[in-house]
This record gives C-alpha cells, structure tokens and sequence, in this order.
DNA sequence: TTTCTGTAGGGAAAAGCCCGGG
DNA sequence: TCCCGGGCTTTTCCCTACAGAA
C-alpha cells in the first residue's frame, strides 16, 4: 500500500463559479475560508513555505476570493505563485509540462495521519470537509479535474448522488433524507447540540452523548459471551472477539501479513517504509512505535542514573 | 549473559459518522 | 421528520512478550 497519495492542489480546493458562491451565506463564505486555510497550513506545516501566497492573505483578511473572469485563488503577484510552483516540481521532481494547471503535493489520506514527532504528537487533516475532500484523492492520477469543469463534475457527482435525492452543497456528499443531510451539515458548522452536562463536551447525536455517558458511568453494556469480559462499546467487544476467533480481516498489501485491526497493521506497514516517527529528543534516534522509544528513553534514564553515581564519586 | 531493539499481540477508552427502523 | 439504537471505522495510548543482534 502507498501510504502517500499525490494530489493536485485543485483536488483539495474546492472551485466555486460565481453562481455557487453566490448562493452560499457568510457563514458557509466562512467555513470555505477556515477550510482552504486550514489546508494551506497544512501545506506550511509540512515545509511549504511558499504556500504563504496572496490567496492565503486573502483569506486571512477575508477579501473576497472570487474575481470575475479569474475565478478563485489567482494570485494577486503571478511571479511569486509561479515561484511556488517552480518549488514545489523541484521538490518532487516533476515535469513541468502540465504547469499551467497542476501544483502537485503529497497529502496523507486520513487512513495514514502524518506523525509528527518534534511536536510530541499525532497530525491527522481534521475537519470533516477536509476528509471528504480526501477521500477524492484515492488512487487520482496527476490530472486537471477543477470542479468548474461540467464534463468532470456531473459524473462525478453522481457517485455521491446515485438514489439519493438530499446533497451537501459544501462537500457534495448525498444523503437518502434531508434530516440526514441536516445532521451531516453540522459536521461543517461545529455545531453540536448534545453537550455532557457532567464534563462539558458536546456531540452532534444525541446517541454519540449516550455513548459518551457511559464513559462517566462506568456501564460496560457489552459482554464477551466467551470469557465474560465487558466493554462500553458493540465495537470494542468485536474487537476482543477476535482475539477469541482468530480473525485478522486486515491484509498488507505487501506482504500479506494479517492482523486483527487497523493500528497493527498500519504499525506494521511501518517496518516496510522505514518509517520511524517517533524520535528521542536525546540522542535523536528514532523508533517506529512509541513504546519502543519510550523503552529507549529509559535507559538514558540509567545513564543519567550513573552519572549522578559518578559525579557523587568525583566529589568525594 | 546481558542489554537493547524491532516487532507484534492485545486491552482500553473514546469519538465521528452513517443507516435503518419505529 | 425526528429520535434512537446499532454498527462501522478510526485514533490514541498503553503494556507486554518474544526473537535477534550487539
């Protein structure tokens, strides 16, 4: 399996006509900026620094993005966008045939969140949009597809829309009633009705509450019907239950490996690609899996152990 | 022999989201 | 249409065991 998908930037924005853009409010104008922000410094985050365009100034003050007969995004200095682009094929050695349309970049798929270590701590694309949008990404050759274009979109959108008459106007997603579609849309709004009245969080289904309560409850509904072991979660118990049956329903696709879940065996696919993302901060070596450089920490742990010994020693 | 490392099995807790039925 | 329960998927963190190399 590639872990790592290449994308074109086109792929992660979503190109509005001026029609579109019209119709939508302030707060969907909002959450397009927040989005399309929230990608850029994705695209900062991992090293782009020319990612830091005009567009992003634009949207930061909230200028308006669509300029008639430009469209979106079209830099206000052409030679600084084209420098970025320039970068970016160097970086990724690209030809630079295709320049007029395509910025490539390399985005991981929500299935394989980027690590980052130096900050202690994992990275996945969060919002929902941007996880929809990703999910366009799969297996998508280097090519042009702005959703401005009619002879990519309607096919396109009929993926989403096949038997279902209710669709997200921001991500397109399709739903088979609109009190689903209602519900879907609070995943781009951040709104979320049922808040714990115990800790304060807030769940956009009143059922996600529920589930959540039980966490303060202590109640394990669920109970393996072979060693009597009980868990909060359906989800959780099948899980266990594997380990009662055997099963290992995921497969790596290099070396047929299989496991009982999804972390195992994205885990494991580390060991193909050398991935090591998690790094001590004493001596730099670096570990594929947490607990194997929490286990190295320990024995600077002796060492520093030891050199208090012998500094006592030198003293006396 | 001991220590360290790579790798994998599995537990636990939690959250996000969708679907179907009442 | 709304609510609810159930289910699927994913994430994060953790502990532990075993094998092999240094």
């Amino acid at each position: 399996m590639q872990p790592l998908e290449s994308v074109t930037f086109e792929d992660v924005a979503v190109d509005f006509t001026q029609e579109e853009w019209a119709l939508l409010d302030t707060s969907q104008r909002k959450l397009f900026r927040d989005v399309m922000l929230e990608n850029i410094s994705h695209l900062v985050f991992v090293g782009y620094q020319h990612c830091k365009l005009d567009v992003t100034f634009q949207l930061e003050q909230g200028e308006e993005l669509w300029i008639e007969g430009r469209g979106f995004f079209q830099s206000h200095s052409p030679g600084r966008e084209s420098a970025f682009k320039e970068e970016l094929l160097a970086t990724q050695h690209i030809s630079k045939k295709d320049t007029s349309t395509i910025i490539p970049m390399t985005f991981h798929t929500p299935e394989d969140p980027c690590e980052y270590n130096d900050l202690g701590e994992d990275f996945s694309p969060s919002s929902t949009l941007t996880q929809h949008l990703l999910t366009h990404t799969e297996k998508t050759p280097n090519i042009s597809k702005s959703h401005s274009d009619q002879s990519y979109l309607n096919p396109h959108k009929q993926i989403h829309t096949r038997g279902k008459s209710c669709e997200c106007h921001l991500c397109g997603k399709a739903f088979s009633n609109c009190s689903s579609l209602r519900r879907h849309e609070m995943t781009h709004t951040g709104e979320k009705p049922y808040e714990c009245h115990i800790c304060g969080n807030a769940f956009i289904q009143s059922s996600d509450l529920r589930k959540h309560n039980l966490t303060h409850t202590g109640e394990k509904p669920y109970e393996c019907h072979l060693c009597g072991k009980a868990f909060s979660q359906s989800s959780n118990l099948r899980q266990h239950e594997r380990t009662h049956t055997g099963e290992q329903p995921y497969e790596c696709q290099l070396c047929g490996k299989t496991f009982s879940k999804c972390s195992a065996l994205r885990r494991h696919e580390r060991t193909h690609t050398g991935e090591k993302p998690y790094e001590c901060h004493l001596c730099g070596k670096a570990f594929s899996q947490c607990s194997a450089l929490r286990r190295h920490e320990g024995t600077h742990n002796g060492e520093k152990i030891m050199n208090v010994f012998s500094k006592y020693s030198d003293l006396r």
